[in-house]
DNA sequence: CACAAAACTGTCCGATCGGTCAGCCCCTGA
DNA sequence: TCAGGGGCTGACCGATCGGACAGTTTTGTG
């Protein structure tokens, strides 16, 4: 074998990084890498220092892409910073896709446990119901963001009781999906 | 010893809820729950048949509560389903926090993770810019949901070119901010 | 062609995991 | 008093993980 070196580490990273969107980064063994790439779990670690330096040099990129952002909106006061947060933020995900499966894909693997057998044929019609039943993308994706930003909160310590928290979110989640929250 | 086994058992589920919420489930192994409950790993599995048994149990009354949901919602068809699905999606949400936090928590675990230090500083700040530099808890509550619904729609498989999905994510954000997308 | 460095392999290791099992303690009731 | 069963323990098991290492093959170079 004894490929060319800097090919064959590019290669593991696409590899690697493919397998850990896929599962997640803990489910994956380097076994599995190995398999995949079609080498010795040894090889892999003759060229990157363990498991951990793999990930490290896979996310690296996105790190310092947030990084560049935090700094750049540092500069912006109020109500300046947030538009250019939020377009740097979707830029910033989208250009980082298959980073940011690595590190939210933990939950889908979560949903796959027996325990949670149907919860996601559930949350499926949940979207459609957040969608009013429509087919337009527009109100698929933000039902999707209301499916996702809801319990995010709610793993989040918010310094808010429950009952406001609940009117709050509700008028979120009703902004988030274009139907105005002011009325009866 | 030989402590009331009902007790005991409901012991376990909540030492373990809060272990698996605080770490996550795959993190926590049974000898972290023994040693916190103070009895041995054979004594967990006296009284349920397994790692996962613990977590089913734990889980079961979330499930079923989001099947109630799930056949509430079916009889009701386009915008009459919108504002039933989310407040009773909050409600859920709100009422099975622990749950909810068992499932989302492998993200801030995987936050833990060296190559990503120094990521939740820069979240919190984008959240600061998120809502506008504003100390207003629905501020600060919408910046959150921003935070979290944006990779979840990154991390999903969304029909549509990155041009329109970063269109559609933008605006989607800034209603969810209160920030009226529609001007130049 | 020779030889050193690079690339790679098979094998072994310690740690940790979920789970099993024989047996002990102790309370209960006949 | 003593059999018996529920509650529980310590020791052990097989599987799997990330990683270490000595040794072998391949490659590049003088």
């Amino acid at each position: 074998m004894a490929r060319n070196s800097s090919g064959f580490r590019r290669e593991i990273l696409e590899t690697a990084s493919r397998l850990f969107a896929a599962t997640s980064f803990k489910a994956t063994s380097l076994q599995d890498i190995a398999r995949e790439v079609g080498c010795s779990k040894a090889a892999l670690l003759y060229h990157f220092d363990g498991k951990d330096a793999i990930l490290t040099e896979m996310l690296t990129p996105a790190v310092e892409a947030l990084a560049e952002l935090d700094t750049r909106l540092a500069g912006l006061a109020g109500d300046d910073a947030v538009l250019p947060a939020v377009e740097g933020f979707v830029d910033l995900m989208l250009r980082f896709r298959s980073a940011v499966k690595i590190i939210y894909d933990d939950i889908p693997e979560m949903l796959r446990h027996p325990a949670l057998a149907g919860v996601p044929d559930k949350t499926d019609r949940l979207i459609d119901a957040f969608a009013g039943r429509s087919a337009d993308p527009e109100a698929r994706v933000a039902a999707l963001m209301v499916l996702g930003s809801v319990p995010v909160v709610g793993a989040s310590p918010v310094p808010l009781p429950d009952e406001e928290l609940r009117a709050v979110l509700v008028r979120c989640a009703l902004r988030t999906l274009d139907r105005d929250p002011t009325r009866s």
